[in-house]
DNA sequence: TTGTAGGCGTTATCAA
DNA sequence: TTGATAACGCCTACAA
């Protein structure tokens, strides 16, 4: 185990003082060394194979190269095609991404946003769907708030509830949107696989839509509550089959309208002959699910690289917001209620 | 935008000396702080709202607590599940991950181990198959051979062709399995899916597979290469059936294995009616796939926590191995060649 | 048990 | 344009 070669070393092979070396291989934008010792420099550099040292950089500048990325599982599909969109992003800057995954533990994020934040991680990006929980939400603003303080950039991505930059996907307009569209193909016993009660973006699709239906009229909807999970959506179908078949089940995220999928082809039932089945989401896995599942499609790839974007835009005084509309997209999935 | 409190501050405030508060709060296991002054120094941070400068810890440590990982995409279910388990495993150990994606560019690839070890990453953890070109493999060698020298540690999990740590998957053993099987229910025209042809985890799997039924008799094996992903499965596929029918098409990944279903269900045929197909690795997504997908199972989160030991565990003179299995799990899509 | 002081690898200020 | 040298925030002998 050799020592590690440092600037140092570099500038003694060139003959240069530390400054100097220092000025050659990071050229400060004002390139004010002379072509031949910078070659000099470099050739040394080469020579020892240096490698700089980034934390010894980032103390000495003040800042690092690192983008702290927060989600709640990174094997769900959601959150990696987002994660996608900020790693390259992130990578386009020059910058590495710190990943930390929540598994939905809300008290998790806001650790972890205090870890990343001890890292000096420049910029924090959160995803996912914040908790009702008035006091875990103002755990999380005040850990985020921490780090903006002190020169940090922080981002959401979900619905604006804080104080920071965010990325907000329109779930009340898809949401509705999804309703009309269902509703216009004449569904109208609906049940609703409505996620975790204090779940933000769970609340918006499920209320909406079902608030929806009901202004539309005529429609007899039935709303239950699991978590956001596909074994959830798959819990909550045997629950709502033990008392009813509905004609159409909407769940508010693909990954749990999965779980719903299975749990009716166990319950011998077929989709859509049986019973209708809609998402939302629209994530890459749908494509090779049949049939093809009714959704709203997200540019969730496009959403990671929008947040990463609004991490390194110039501070603003005020909190900015880009707001993201989902696709209503009818497939295979809602033909329209049997018999009709 | 305050300045960032330092240890120095909650020193001043506590009242005590650097040094003291510094032992205060990392009890540097020999506890050799009063009670009463490591409470003082506590509330002192507490108040003051201290957050320790990870990097200014790391230099005057000399090691960090982050961990390096690299994998080919991050959408990929194959590498988020491997990731999953790297990030537990890191997570348990108060590490933290810095992920990085190739997008399977092998060069990409040993850019991103200096960018990580620049870091001063304490393990790096590469994750995917390694293309067969001596040039790219002697420059992963080497930069890895770097990270090694300065006291990093490595890991590769793919195969054992790097002088480091190594979790290997046993792609032969699992593709002369699976082969052995499907050989069994009587299958002997088939077309594979093989892959890029300089794709070592490809090639294995594709080569024993074909050699295997060579070697039980009778059988007829074609073999096409394409990219390692879904549209390359897809693409393969297309090139298959333009030219005939097989009983069976072998992908050497699921995700191929999905690209070719897509293929296969666009062209009017069937699985398994028409065509049977089988995959390897039992991604996640396999399970919401009509028809189930026949397989080999690979214990892909478990890898991940072993690639993650491996790293952390005390450093051996030789590379280790640690040799990984695959369960053949025959499904619903190789019921056998149609008309027996 | 506590404090003093030197050092980790770079950058940046200020003279030269 | 280059070179000393003081930070940057923390850890750790060594001394008290």
């Amino acid at each position: 185990m050799t020592p590690r070669v440092t600037l140092t070393d570099v500038a003694r092979e060139a003959g240069v003082s530390l400054a100097t070396a220092s000025r050659a291989i990071n050229g400060n934008k004002n390139r004010k060394v002379r072509d031949d010792i910078r070659e000099r420099v470099h050739a040394a550099a080469e020579k020892l194979r240096y490698s700089p040292d980034a934390n010894a950089q980032a103390m000495a500048r003040g800042e690092t190269k690192q983008l702290g990325l927060i989600v709640h599982s990174i094997t769900d599909p959601y959150f990696s095609a987002i994660a996608s969109g900020v790693m390259v992003a992130a990578e386009r800057r020059g910058f590495v991404v710190t990943l930390a995954s929540t598994q939905s533990n809300a008290n998790r994020e806001r650790e972890l946003v205090e870890l990343l934040s001890s890292q000096r991680a420049h910029a924090l990006v959160v995803v996912g769907g914040r908790r009702a929980d008035p006091a875990v939400l103002a755990a999380l603003t005040g850990a985020l708030a921490e780090h903006r303080r002190t020169g940090g950039a922080t981002v959401l991505v979900g619905q604006a509830v804080l104080e920071t930059d965010t990325v907000v996907i329109d779930n009340v307009d898809g949401a509705r949107s999804l309703a009309r569209a269902l509703h216009a193909r004449g569904y109208r016993d609906v049940a609703i696989l409505a996620g975790p009660a204090d779940h933000l973006t769970a609340q918006e699709r499920a209320q909406t839509f079902a608030q929806e239906l009901a202004l539309l009229g005529g429609a007899r909807t039935t709303m239950v509550h699991s978590r956001f999970t596909r074994d959830g959506g798959r819990d909550a179908t045997q629950d709502v089959l033990r008392s009813a078949r509905p004609e159409l089940i909407f769940a508010v995220n693909d990954v749990m309208a999965l779980g719903a999928l299975a749990a009716l082809t166990d319950a011998g039932l077929r989709v859509p002959q049986d019973v209708s089945l809609a998402g939302f989401d629209d994530i890459d896995a749908l494509q090779d699910v049949t049939p093809r599942l009714t959704t709203v499609h997200l540019p969730l790839h496009d959403i990671g690289i929008a947040a990463t974007d609004l991490a390194f835009a110039a501070p603003a005084p005020e909190p900015r917001v880009v707001r993201v509309q989902g696709t209503v997209t009818i497939r295979d999935s809602t033909p329209g209620p049997p018999g009709r």
